[in-house]
DNA sequence: CCCGGTCTGTCAGCTTGCCGTCAGGTTGCA
DNA sequence: TGCAACCTGACGGCAAGCTGACAGACCGGG
């Protein structure tokens, strides 16, 4: 996990280096904004952490620049002044999520890692087996390269076999995995959906090995 | 982004149309090289898929002739056999990829996006999805170029869309972002933003994908 | 201070389609 | 042969999502 930190307060970009590296995050530090654009321009991150006050170029300005030139990144605000004009300025120029001073370096590192969270890594994830493909960050499934359109339950069992591919899923972690343990079903529900999606799949995708479990057939 | 499938297998051709489609593009079948030399020939395609083995008209001939009437639009070439001869011939031809069967629709959409990322420079202010626009800085929208007003909430929202619109966004992650995880709002407070911003904007811009959340349509 | 307009959250009623349940069948193993 | 694991089609409940109406909030003008 790469992440850049922009803030001028040396004091400050000290503290947020320590909080950030300490949560696990490789960290950039850049104090200046026309640095700052290049930087988010050019290298890749997986985080930016940006404080609106800088030097030569402000900190709104940078964030636009960079959406407009297509970059996607989660952008985390940092401000002094947390008006709520100014927070709307902040999402609208294409900000992710806002903060504003002053802020405990707690707050700072659980936004940042839900951010990262929810961009899953943005390396357009593609998993596969045997035929089947799951684009992790469109939710998608695909079977030989053509798209199938599955339901969100039955997209999170197919993830969690892909995600267990080397063993055969037994009943009783799959119906733990999609409801919870609290909320009991009949196990015949979890034999609906693996025939629903058997329908749509074809033979040769989802095996059953009886008494053991479901798997993703490799081919 | 409007792109031009030569293909004459009507099985490959309807996965290539749905590939190609899924991935945003408008897409145009054509099985015969005649009418493709034509079409390409007379119309502004962003892009290109061509396979070899055509009948009336080989595939290599229809690009050169391209080529030689100054058509420069990227061209991906599919062919049957990948020899290396023939993808020397290919890029002489002037093709600007080249995939040998069997091929993976996946591997078909990555270079297609290269192909057209490379061509098309950037740094625009504009932001496209479908028939939308976004022009990040009047905060402005267009629906197929014709300028429509929306409010600032309803810029947000769309805003946000157009940065993630490789995903379906899920309406607890919109809330969020919308009004902050410490002002809790009725979930059908985000519905009723989707209807209004609906209503402006006409059918098939807004998508939603149940279960899974709301996307900009590229189709 | 009042009045009109716009924005936006809430409510109620509706549609859609997901998915859990049931009943009955099939397969594999002892 | 019998039992248990598993499969499958059908059906209905119900939650997700849609929409129109309404009202409070806000704003600018007179």
């Amino acid at each position: 996990m790469r992440a850049l930190a922009v803030e001028d307060d040396p004091r400050i970009a000290r503290d947020l280096d320590a909080a950030l590296t300490a949560a696990g995050f490789r960290v950039e530090l850049c104090g200046d904004g026309d640095e700052a654009w290049f930087l988010g321009d050019t290298e890749d991150y997986d985080l930016v952490v940006l404080d609106l006050g800088l030097p030569s170029l402000d900190g709104l300005a940078v964030l636009k620049r960079w959406r407009a030139n297509g970059r996607s990144m989660p952008v985390l605000v940092l401000t002094a002044r947390g008006t709520w004009q100014e927070r709307v300025e902040g999402i609208e120029a294409g900000a992710d999520d806002y903060l504003p001073k002053p802020f405990r370096m707690e707050e700072v590192i659980a936004r940042a890692r839900a951010l990262v969270r929810r961009a899953g890594g943005h390396a357009t994830a593609l998993q596969e087996a045997g035929a089947l493909s799951l684009d992790t960050n469109r939710m998608g499934v695909a079977l030989r390269g053509v798209p199938i359109q599955v339901t969100s339950l039955e997209y999170r069992l197919l993830a969690y076999l892909m995600l267990h591919r080397d063993r055969p899923v037994p009943p009783t972690e799959l119906l733990e995995h999609l409801y919870g343990d609290d909320d009991a079903r009949e196990a015949n529900a979890l034999e609906a959906v693996i025939a629903r999606l058997r329908r749509k799949l074809g033979q040769g995708v989802i095996g059953t090995r009886r008494g053991f479990g479901y798997y993703l057939e490799t081919a």
